[in-house]
DNA sequence: CGGTAGGGCTAGGGTTCT
DNA sequence: TAGAACCCTAGCCCTACC
């Protein structure tokens, strides 16, 4: 009786998603002041947004797992690395030896000691030959970890291949499975709606190759390109 | 995020709740000056000093009314004591409308009766035997979760490691560690089983850290008297 | 500036409800 | 049972006030 659990409504979530898209994640009271947002959002505290947007990416994670039934296509960029160390952005037994700096001054993303190091870095987008690296893994943390999050890569892969359909897919079921990103790169402000627009961008480039290794390609190329942004 | 958060450690909150004892409480500085806590606490600052001072002294006043938490398991054994805490004015990260109100009912106050000063003076603590810790047996929770419990099998033997002392430590070191205990297992009574198998196999595995029986049964007695119902 | 007190916020684990 | 909505709170940050 005290808590009637209020649905979320397309529109909330719209507003979420171009809130995040605006001012960026973690960003709940600024996206919740923001005028554009306020009066749609106005029964929602920040709480809420932050909860919200976990539910979303979860549930975008167990989606893409759970079409991962299907036979990825051998593709002739099939990653090959395996049993690479995961990544985990967790700090467990983290000692006191990193005194805080103090000035704190630009918030230059730093790296964490034990992200991978995507060495090939520009955001040039002449990259032609995909080459795979072992992006990040991470496991799902410990507790109940059935498997560690699905590489980028795979995502990607799997996206593409379970979005195949006859006449290739549209922008919103390409987005719907990007939207798996933010939470395999998150820890590392590697923001959603730059990778949304630039994936956008390349799906629209080459609409006609649609499924073809090519264009698998050519979004891998394009999330390399994206990581090392961060 | 550039900060990955550190949690406290029980050595550090240690350090703490001595250097508040030996300097009183909003002399951060001092506190953090003071050679004999500077080595622990170096990777702390005064405000960090503050703030997890106020966590803790929130944690133990809301700790000893706590919500008596389900006694779960369909084992019957114990009744389902089920409530709410009375939300008090505490001021989380919401500050939106908060359409939702909800009147529960105030929990059945059993005994709230923790809240031990072991800083002072020694209670009459009468060694009682370790026995009737054989409450809720079963739950034995075998795989999975032995996350949530963090590890007081490691809290106990840091404790005792780090107090001892050619003698043995006396009865407020411990206790000055002890006290971190109620912190850790709050809300988990259902734990508590395994708990006291992991002090027991401490008891066993360090028998020569510590003084014996006589001393377990002390902290066990302590812990029995932090956890509320029962 | 340096320090402290106190309000506020977010992240993440938990819990409740459906 | 899973998922969505909601709760709790540690650790930090920000601002006001000396």
């Amino acid at each position: 009786m005290g808590a009637p659990k209020q649905k979320w409504t397309a529109e909330e979530e719209a507003a979420l998603k171009a809130g995040v898209r605006k001012h960026g994640t973690g960003k709940w009271r600024t996206i919740l002041s923001d005028p554009e947002f306020s009066a749609i959002l106005h029964s929602r505290s920040n709480v809420d947004l932050k909860d919200k947007w976990r539910n979303i990416n979860v549930t975008a994670i167990w989606g893409s797992r759970q079409k991962a039934k299907l036979a990825l296509k051998k593709t002739s960029l099939t990653p090959k690395l395996d049993g690479r160390t995961p990544v985990i952005p967790k700090h467990d037994g983290r000692t006191p030896v990193t005194p805080k700096q103090d000035g704190r001054t630009q918030m230059t993303p730093k790296h964490d000691d034990n992200t991978i190091a995507l060495s090939t870095a520009p955001q040039n987008d002449e990259v032609v030959d995909a080459k795979p690296l072992a992006i990040s893994s991470g496991t799902m943390q410990a507790s109940g970890s059935k498997e560690p999050v699905a590489r980028l890569d795979k995502l990607i892969l799997e996206a593409i291949s379970n979005l195949k359909e006859p006449n290739g897919s549209d922008r919103a079921s390409i987005a719907s499975y990007i939207e798996v990103l933010p939470l395999v790169c998150k820890d590392r402000y590697f923001y959603f709606a730059d990778t949304i627009n630039e994936l956008i961008k390349v799906q629209s480039a080459c609409n006609a190759l649609y499924h073809g290794d090519f264009l698998i390609s050519l979004l891998l190329q394009k999330i390399y390109s994206l990581l090392p942004l961060f």
